[in-house]
RNA sequence: GCCCUCGUAGCUCAGGUGGCAGAGCACACCCUUGGUAAGGGUGAGGUCAUGGGUUCAAAUCCCAUCGAGGGCUCCA
């Protein structure tokens, strides 16, 4: 299929909306601050809103207070949008005490300059008494925002233009909806996404823990923890296996030299650790595979087109210095492991690899319930940080375009968005809030082999360069984990749920029978606990549901007597008794089904 | 890294104008032996993140460090 084009936000009533409302903050702000406000910029985002100021202090949720306050009477005023054009003399002049608007206007100015002969278009908003250097678009007047789905959110520091050499702002994030039920609505998902956030409920459902000791971005998981990532990674390994893919394992050290013929070195120097240095040897923490693993193919020997296409995959703990501040739970880590693979193809299977890799991954995240995705066809921007070579970045790009083409998949183009040796399809999956992930990836790689000087040995008895394609599907483990308790809200399908049942007596007197159906359950590979507190049932009913396991085994005298079980579902249902076999059957069936 | 907010028991959080450290849950023990989402009692548990400063006196005020959270172009 064709390359697909979303309408365009820009063109939205909501747009207008926001952009309309950002304007009435800055001048709320401007009258809570006169002559002291310095105004940045304030463009409509996603679900909001942000304007950015310069100003003498700090803002205090109390001024957020005050400011909404007040922007709800600036909206009661009903003022006009008026848009005026005007001369870059004239802009200069009206921002005249306004320096990063005056940064703008040059900027449009030498745009224009270099681009065309004809004037810039320079435009401002005016509204009651505040006009700003805007193209808008804007509502009518300040009537047309709801003053009941108006909210501001928060207040965060924001470099000018993102630059980190640049001012720190204060940045006012809000959000704007056309009805209060809207307004309610985005509230609400916010707080169920707070609810769902992983960093919580792998507390509560004891998956993981960070530690002070062993450092930030650092995590360890628990025995529960561990399990569900090593079915993760048994799952993704088997799979993998069956594609016909082989597992190699390449350590946790290289040589930095390595990464200097690469390029890595160049373009990744500050995502690496520091330096470890041995005499005149200095390693590093390896930060990715593809280096190693092009190695590994040198090493093992001359290579023959007919051992192409020669797929190496590995579950390898990478290590990233990840800025201090950028930390963030189990999905933005220091330490990660990676289900990465490379594929050495010859370049005329570059399209079959890719409909492979595409259908490995097409089934991984059905396994995962993701039914939403997209994919993005990732090309190269301007800049520096992209190795230099037209011709192997264009037969690079047209290669996945016609691979996707060919798939017959859906996807949308974006630049600046590719590695730096490379273009990239990269899947957008969505979660059961409508967020959306950047998952799996599959790259097309010309430049590495043959910086690296991979051969294999063509039919016509001469060297040639392989391709290679990087492909990761679940990304990383922790990070996979993370996106998967949130869209799981904790309860892991029974293939992946820690513990699958537990099993309640409902007095100590049941304990052997219920030991027995453990050792059961167990010895026909089901994870199985028994609840041996001396709570009451209720109460072992109770813990069990807030850890979302699947299954309840209640064990009392009546199921004793009869040699049975009574089954609760953690959704409350009561399948009541069963024979041993027919839960087996049961949980069979479940696992199968992947539900 | 930078800006803002925060750090009190294993967890969730009170307290705090400077004057004896608090609750619920979890944990241990005892009673209770129960039928599909919390039975009752008793007890143990804290260098108030760490280090320094101000003070007669610091969990509380100040500084630094460590850690956590919200952010750091979705470009007028």
């Amino acid at each position: 299929m064709v390359e697909k084009h979303e309408k365009h936000y820009e063109d939205t009533e909501l747009y207008r909306l926001r952009h309309s409302t950002a304007h009435v903050l800055a001048q709320a702000v401007m009258e809570m601050f006169p002559d002291e406000t310095q105004i940045a910029i304030g463009p409509p985002i996603k679900d909001g809103f942000y304007y950015d100021f310069d100003l003498p202090r700090s803002l205090t949720p109390e001024d957020l207070r005050k400011l909404e306050k007040r922007m709800r009477q600036i909206i009661a005023g009903h003022h006009e949008f008026v848009r005026t054009f005007t001369t870059v003399k004239e802009a200069q002049k009206q921002f005249s005490d306004q320096k990063y608007k005056l940064e703008i206007i040059q900027d449009l100015f030498l745009r224009y300059e270099n681009a065309t002969t004809e004037q810039p278009e320079i435009s401002f908003y005016t509204h009651d008494t505040f006009t700003d250097l805007c193209r808008g678009p804007h509502l009518e007047h300040t009537g047309q925002i709801n003053p009941s789905g108006l909210k501001l959110l928060s207040v965060a520091g924001a470099y000018w233009r993102g630059d980190e050499s640049n001012t720190m702002l204060q940045r006012i994030y809000g959000t704007a909806w056309s009805s209060a039920d809207d307004l309610k609505g985005y509230l609400w998902k916010l707080e169920e996404a707070k609810k769902r956030d992983h960093r919580k409920l792998g507390a509560q459902l004891q998956l993981f823990h960070f530690s002070a000791d062993v450092g930030s971005g650092l995590p360890m998981f628990t025995p529960k923890g561990e399990t569900v990532r090593h079915l993760m990674e048994s799952y993704v390994r088997d799979l993998q296996t069956r594609y016909g893919y082989k597992h190699v394992w390449t350590g946790h050290l290289v040589k930095e030299d390595l990464y200097k013929k690469s390029g890595h070195y160049q373009n990744y120097r500050a995502a690496m650790f520091p330096p470890m240095i041995d005499e005149n040897i200095t390693f590093r923490l390896k930060p990715m595979n593809c280096p190693s693993h092009m190695t590994l193919f040198k090493e093992m020997g001359r290579h023959s087109y007919r051992e192409l296409p020669l797929r190496f995959a590995e579950f390898a703990t990478l290590y990233r210095y990840e800025k201090s501040g950028e930390l963030t739970g189990l999905t933005r880590v220091r330490s990660l492991t990676q289900d990465d693979a490379h594929i050495f193809c010859a370049p005329t299977q570059i399209e079959s690899e890719f409909g492979l890799a595409l259908q490995l991954i097409q089934d991984v995240l059905r396994r995962y319930h993701f039914s939403n995705y997209r994919v993005r066809l990732s090309l190269r921007g301007d800049g520096d940080k992209y190795l230099q070579d037209d011709e192997k970045w264009q037969r690079a790009e047209s290669a996945l375009r016609s691979a996707l083409d060919a798939s017959g998949i859906t996807y949308y183009s974006e630049t600046g968005e590719a590695a730096f040796y490379g273009p990239k399809a990269d899947f957008m999956a969505q979660d059961v809030l409508g967020r959306e992930w950047q998952l799996s990836t599959i790259q097309v790689d010309f430049i590495q082999p043959a910086r690296l000087g991979l051969t294999y040995i063509g039919e016509d008895g001469q060297e040639h360069t392989p391709v290679v394609l990087h492909r990761a599907v679940t990304g990383s483990t922790e990070r996979f984990l993370g996106v998967l308790i949130e869209h799981y809200d904790g309860a892991f399908p029974v293939w992946l749920a820690p513990v699958q049942a537990v099993i309640i007596p409902i007095t100590d007197r049941h304990l052997d029978y219920c030991q027995k159906l453990h050792n059961n359950l167990q010895a026909h590979g089901l994870r199985t606990e028994i609840d041996t507190s001396n709570d009451r049932m209720n109460a072992k009913i109770r813990k069990a549901q807030s850890q979302r396991i699947p299954f309840m085994l209640i064990a009392g005298d009546r199921e004793q007597q009869s040699n049975h079980i009574s089954v609760r579902l953690r959704s409350g249902e009561e399948l009541k008794s069963q024979t041993l076999e027919q839960f087996l059957a049961l949980t069979q069936e479940a696992m199968a089904s992947g539900k």
